[in-house]
Formats: structure tokens, sequence, C-alpha cells
DNA sequence: GGTCTACTAGACTCATGAGTCTGTTTTAGC
DNA sequence: GCTAAAACAGACTCATGAGTCTAGTAGACC
């Protein structure tokens, strides 16, 4: 491993030891996971981690923060594809769903809300700190997309935020329990197979043409 | 606590385990959760919850199986109610859907989600044992019922493991989100709000007549 | 009354892992 | 080159909790 010191190497020391901490969260859960493992993992001393980050709960903390943010953007990169919809709506909702799946499919992201899950009984402050950042961003942005989309005649969408909880749910509802929780990887096509039905549902519910979809 | 001794009792100390241990582990989460506390919580001894359930895995398997069972039976006897629809489908689908909204938001049965999710990175089986007793026969039993309506022609369900998923996905999607994973109790007009939402957008892609639900 | 099984209280062993401390080494900045 | 901040390896303390063991008690059945 490359050999930092000084002030300057701080700052890399400190991501160094947050992806470590990710990988071994993500793999071995919170409780299981030593900070003896994270620092070796890292290539740095169990003194540094704690200088970092005080102790065990903050660096859980400082992780989920990071993750919780990058799970964000790319959920919110892959919304940003509705602002300007040339084509048909719902090739465009199926590839937006599409992303929104993946995002939702990603390990990091499927350990990231393991984690919080199996920890909520320890710190219950933990779901805001993780919901607070995601889903309500990226509910809101979703929202917002539809709304747009409705004003321009290409479907109607009396109630924006609703919606938007229906085309998630209607995408990853399934997602769960089909992976028993992200312990299966799903196939691609099995993906695929769950965003075509869901569009399909929310085009029949909020398409602008009544008989959208056959 | 009454004193039961001998061969008879055995079964009702069993009993009195599992119902301290699920209280416990909802409560503190598997790790934190300690053998002596559950044991004192039943009014038993350390040394008689291992002569039951071996160690705290197995009591933990246990647990797990008794509750799913148990959260299975409540689903079941939810779904159940779309054997005979005497009035509107509608009505149906609401009352069903507020039945099962409220099995799911069930403490006892988002402690076991929580539990199962959260020791995934150490038991991985855990997750077959959890979705293979209840989700998966609620969600072939609702299918059932969706493709009975179907055949009398009050629904147009092709598919309807697909149309199962995708009525508890809009039932049930949000709500995680929501309730904070259940460290949030959801008011009773929240959820109603919800089922009743749901319930309009399941219909819209499922109802006999196009234009239900206004 | 004797025996067997299940239970009880509580002491005990033992492994694990969080967090601290020590003394040394590296590196940035001057 | 000197200084001070930061990191190093690794030993150390200490609390916790799983699982075991012992010696004694209570009811069931004959």
């Amino acid at each position: 491993m490359v050999e930092v010191g000084g002030t300057r190497g701080r700052i890399e020391k400190r991501s160094a030891i947050l992806e470590a901490a990710a990988d071994v969260f993500a793999a071995e859960g919170f409780a299981l996971a030593s900070v003896d493992d994270i620092a070796a993992a890292a290539g740095v001393a169990k003194a540094t981690v704690y200088s970092h980050f005080g102790d065990k709960e903050g660096l859980l903390r400082a992780v989920l923060t990071v993750e919780a943010d990058r799970a964000a953007e790319s959920n919110l990169a892959a919304i940003e594809r509705l602002l300007h919809v040339e084509g048909d709506v719902d090739d465009a909702l199926r590839d937006v769903g599409r992303r929104l799946v993946d995002c939702f499919c990603d390990p990091k992201a499927q350990a990231l809300r393991r984690l919080v899950t199996g920890e909520l009984a320890r710190y219950p402050d933990l779901a805001d700190l993780l919901f607070g950042r995601t889903p309500q961003r990226v509910h809101q942005a979703l929202a917002d997309r539809l709304l747009a989309l409705s004003v321009q005649g290409r479907l109607v969408v009396d109630d924006p935020l609703t919606a938007a909880e229906h085309f998630g749910s209607l995408l990853t509802g399934s997602i769960d329990a089909r992976s028993r929780l992200g312990s299966r990887r799903l196939p691609d096509a099995e993906l695929d197979a769950i965003v075509e039905s869901g569009v399909r549902v929310f085009l029949r519910a909020y398409g602008a043409t009544p008989a959208a979809g056959r």
C-alpha cells in the first residue's frame, strides 16, 4: 500500500478507513465487524481509526453518511433523465425504472439498508440519518419530474408525491423478497420483467392515454 | 410466576422461553440480547434455555419459526376474506388491504423482519427460513384469490402472481420509509390513505371496468 | 419410599473485542 | 536539518456474555 504521512495524507487515510469500514461492515454486519479488521483492511493502525472517528459508533455514522449520499447521487442521476423526455413516456419510465432498480440492487446500497435495519434497536436515530438523506430526496425529485410530465400532458398525476411512491413501490416492492434481502443476485432478465410489468401498471393508473400499454 | 415441574410443564416452559425470547430479541436485537436476560424474562434458569434450544442460534431459529408462522396465519386470514366477495370488489380490496397493512405494521412482524435482516450477514439461511414460510405462502394465496376474481369477471388479471406482487407492493412499499423501518408508529388515517390510493391504482390496472375509481 | 427427569441458583471458564497507552517512526513545512 | 503532527506496531486493560458445571430441589410414576 502507498505510504502517506503528515497532514496532507490525513484525508486520504480517512477515506481509506471509510472505504474499508464500508466493506467490512457490509460483509460482517456492525456487531461482528471488529475495528482491528477494519484497520487492517484499510492498511492503517487501530489508533488511527480512533483518532479519526472517536469510536466504533462514530465510524458507523460516518460510513452511513458517505454511503447514503453516494446512493442518493446515483438515484438522482437516474431520475434526471426524466427532465427532457424525447420519445415515448413509457420508454423513458422503463429506462429510469431500470436504473432505479439497479441502484436499489447495488450491493453497497443493500448492505447499507441491512446495516441500519440491524442496528436500529441499538441506535434508533440511524433511520433518520439514512432516510433523511436518500429516499426523501429521491422521492421528492421523482415527484417533481412526474408533475412536470403531467403539466406537459404526458401523464395524469394529481398527487405527485403519492404517484412517486407508487412508482417506487411497484419497482422495488418485490425485490427484497425475491432476492432474500439481497442474499441472492437476481438475473438481469428478472429485473427487466419487474420493471416492465411495474411500469405497465403505473401507466395504466397514471398514463395520459387510458389504454396505454395495451 | 406459576411453578410447573415434571414432564407436563416442559412444553409450557418451552413456550414461555420462546415468548420471552421473541420480546427480548425484538427489543434489543439478536447480538445485544443476552441469554441471561431472556431466561430471567421467561422466569426460567439459564440452563433450561440451553437444554431446550442448544444454543443462542437455535433459540433464534425457533423464535423465527414460531413468529413467521404466526405472521403467516394472520396474513392468510386477511386474504381469506376474498373467498366470497359480496359487494363491490374495491370495497373488498380495501378491506383486505387494510388488514394486510396492519399485519405488516404489527410490531412483532416488524421486529421479526429486522431480526432476520440484521443477522443475515452471520446466518444467511435465515432469509430462506423466513421468506419460505410467510411471504411465499401469502403471495400464492393472494394470487389464487385474484385469479378467482378474474375468472368471475370482477378483475382482469392475466398473471396472478405478478398482480399479487403489485397489490402487496402498492400497499406496503412506502411503509418502511414512512415509519422509519418501524421505529415510528403511523397514524391510522395515514394507513387508510395508503390503502385507499394503493387500491385505486391497483384497480385502474386490474379492474374489470377500465374507468374504475373515477 | 425410591427413582428419574426437569428445573433452579449461581459460580465458573473462556473467548472476543472495544478502547487505551507506550515508545518509535515517518513526513510536511520551515 | 529541525520540529511537530500524525501514524505506526503491538501490548495492555477491562467489560461482556456464551456456554458449562455443580449441588441441590420438586413433582411424576411405580
